[in-house]
RNA sequence: GCGUCCGUAGCUCAACUGGAUAGAGCAUUUGAUUUCGGCUCAAAAGGUUAAGGGUUCGAAUCCUUUCGGACGCACCA
């Protein structure tokens, strides 16, 4: 330690001279980074669209960043399940197996598509058609209600293999995919409703009127409802509709309970900006049906598309909506992954098309990439494989302010990954790796000016080996980080 | 009207969750390099952290009021 500075009370700072930085750069290991904890059987649920089309760009985010999470907490030493709940069941499924229904009988009899219905157009509508059609798993069209099950069945089916592909596209598979149709089959409802009952969280009672809704459309009505203001929710919550079946929320409720019937350490749900509204209540169910448990709800804001600066509008009403595999095409896999976590979730995105498909330092993605492809040509020209270990190395070489910066910028990446997993900020990850790497690219340009700082090309073999054992050190961060990431490490481009 | 999130340099965002002089990139200015004013490099300048009040040794961070923005607010999913 070179010097210890009082300021106050509870803050004292340290100041270590070059000896400490050295041997903290030797016993960096394999490990390094790994937080020292005890490993947890964490359930993360992430995506959850509607089985009623493919992924379009406003999933991306939740999905980008429930993955990295994962990636994160196995990375930390956890094991994770990633789970999809697939909402089959409902109004919105009736919906659009009609639409499919429509566009089916326009194909086979001519019938023009009934538009400015309720119905959803979209050509991937088309598409479900088609096939359905074409795999003759029904004959006969002619009787709607009669093949509606099947029908239903079958165009969920096809609707999830478009969200399987959009996710694989940006290299997610979950392992897990849970139906709503299961839970109401399985009848998890009265089960999940009865634990609530035994507490007394559940009573007949009345809601006071929405301010959304119009008097006139408004009837009070005695329902069943759950005491989620016991629990921090803004009002108690509907359970039945008038016509006695279970709300959304009670199968959620149960959906819910059979999580917490599997027996995790730790649950974290990813929820669009759209569902905000909605996290107080099922957080609310939760801690009513198991106390203590471990739950935690990340809120994904909003992302906004550019494109050379103007802002991209799209419209799902008019089904122009961007599906996320056109965005993958447009830009690839690694920008998508890269800039969706790029930002803190609690802040709005913007996502400039033009910028991450740009070959410069301006774009983050690039400029991290371009570092490892750097640093592997460096071992391509002394013949080195990346991974050998570096022998007899004599780090008192490196003399240079700039060398004791980067490895303090090392020193900062286990502190990066504890923040990120504790607080589920991932951004910090992409964001680390952009320093580190603008640190290395520095670097890399101090050679160009002075000789004396190339990295490999300078008589003393002793201070390059000490040098290329310093960028190593780099890469193996950039490796890991990008790894997390699941963005692709280049090693020429 | 209510709820959630946000407001930090001209722009897009960080800031180790309450600690030192609030940091990066773009844009701007200056210089270097390049037989290109375009690529690259170096440096400078840029701030009352939306505004007011409070909490304490100490606040961008916590509390409160106001202003501004996004999203949501049926028995839909």
């Amino acid at each position: 330690m070179k010097k210890l500075k009082y300021i106050n009370l509870d803050l004292l700072i340290f100041f270590f001279n070059k000896n400490f930085w050295f041997s903290f750069l030797k016993n960096i290991n394999k490990e390094y980074g790994i937080p020292n904890i005890n490993a947890q059987n964490i359930l993360i649920e992430f995506v959850s669209a509607n089985p009623t089309g493919p992924l379009h760009v406003g999933h991306c985010r939740g999905a980008v960043f429930g993955d990295v999470l994962s990636n994160l907490f196995i990375y930390a030493g956890n094991k994770v399940t990633k789970e999809y709940y697939v909402n089959d069941y409902g109004n919105q499924i009736d919906i659009f197996v009609e639409s499919v229904y429509k566009r089916i009988i326009e194909i086979i009899n001519h019938d023009p598509f009934p538009i400015n219905s309720n119905l959803y157009p979209g050509q991937y509508i088309i598409d479900i058609a088609q096939n359905i059609i074409r795999k003759k798993k029904i004959n006969n069209f002619d009787n709607y209600q009669s093949i509606k099950k099947d029908l239903s069945d079958l165009s969920i089916k096809e609707a999830m293999i478009l969200i399987k592909q959009g996710l694989k596209s940006i290299g997610i598979t979950h392992d897990c995919f849970v139906y709503e149709t299961e839970i109401v089959k399985k009848d998890l409802i009265n089960k999940a409703i009865n634990k609530l009952s035994k507490n007394n969280y559940i009573y007949e009672g009345y809601l006071p009127k929405p301010k959304s809704v119009n008097d006139k459309d408004w009837v009070k009505r005695k329902q069943l409802l759950f005491k989620s203001t016991l629990f921090g929710d803004d009002e108690d919550r509907a359970l039945k509709k008038f016509d006695g079946t279970w709300t959304y929320f009670a199968n959620d409720i149960a959906y819910h309970d059979y999580k917490i019937e599997r027996k995790y350490d730790k649950y974290i749900n990813i929820l669009g900006a759209d569902h905000a509204g909605y996290l107080k209540r099922i957080s609310s169910s939760v801690d009513a049906l198991q106390k203590n448990v471990k739950f935690k709800c990340k809120v994904t804001q909003l992302v906004k598309l550019f494109k050379s600066g103007k802002p991209y509008k799209m419209s799902k009403r008019a089904g122009d909506f961007i599906e996320l595999k056109d965005l993958v095409s447009a830009v690839g896999k690694d920008a998508v992954r890269f800039m969706m976590v790029y930002r803190n979730t609690d802040s709005q995105l913007d996502f400039d098309f033009d910028l991450v498909t740009d070959k410069s330092k301006d774009n983050p993605v690039f400029y991290v990439q371009y570092a490892t492809a750097r640093i592997n040509s460096l071992f391509r020209k002394l013949k080195l494989n990346i991974n050998d270990e570096i022998q007899n190395v004599d780090l008192t070489l490196i003399k240079d302010k700039h060398e004791i910066n980067i490895i303090k910028k090392i020193s900062e990446w286990p502190h990066v990954i504890d923040l990120s997993t504790k607080n589920l900020e991932p951004h910090r990850i992409p964001y680390y790796l952009y320093e580190l790497s603008s640190y290395f690219h520095t670097y890399w340009n101090m050679g160009k000016n002075d000789d004396s700082f190339k990295i490999i090309e300078n008589d003393n073999k002793e201070l390059a080996n000490a040098r290329i054992y310093l960028i190593k050190k780099i890469y193996s961060i950039l490796e890991k980080g990008l790894n997390i990431l699941n963005v692709a490490v280049l090693k020429e481009m």
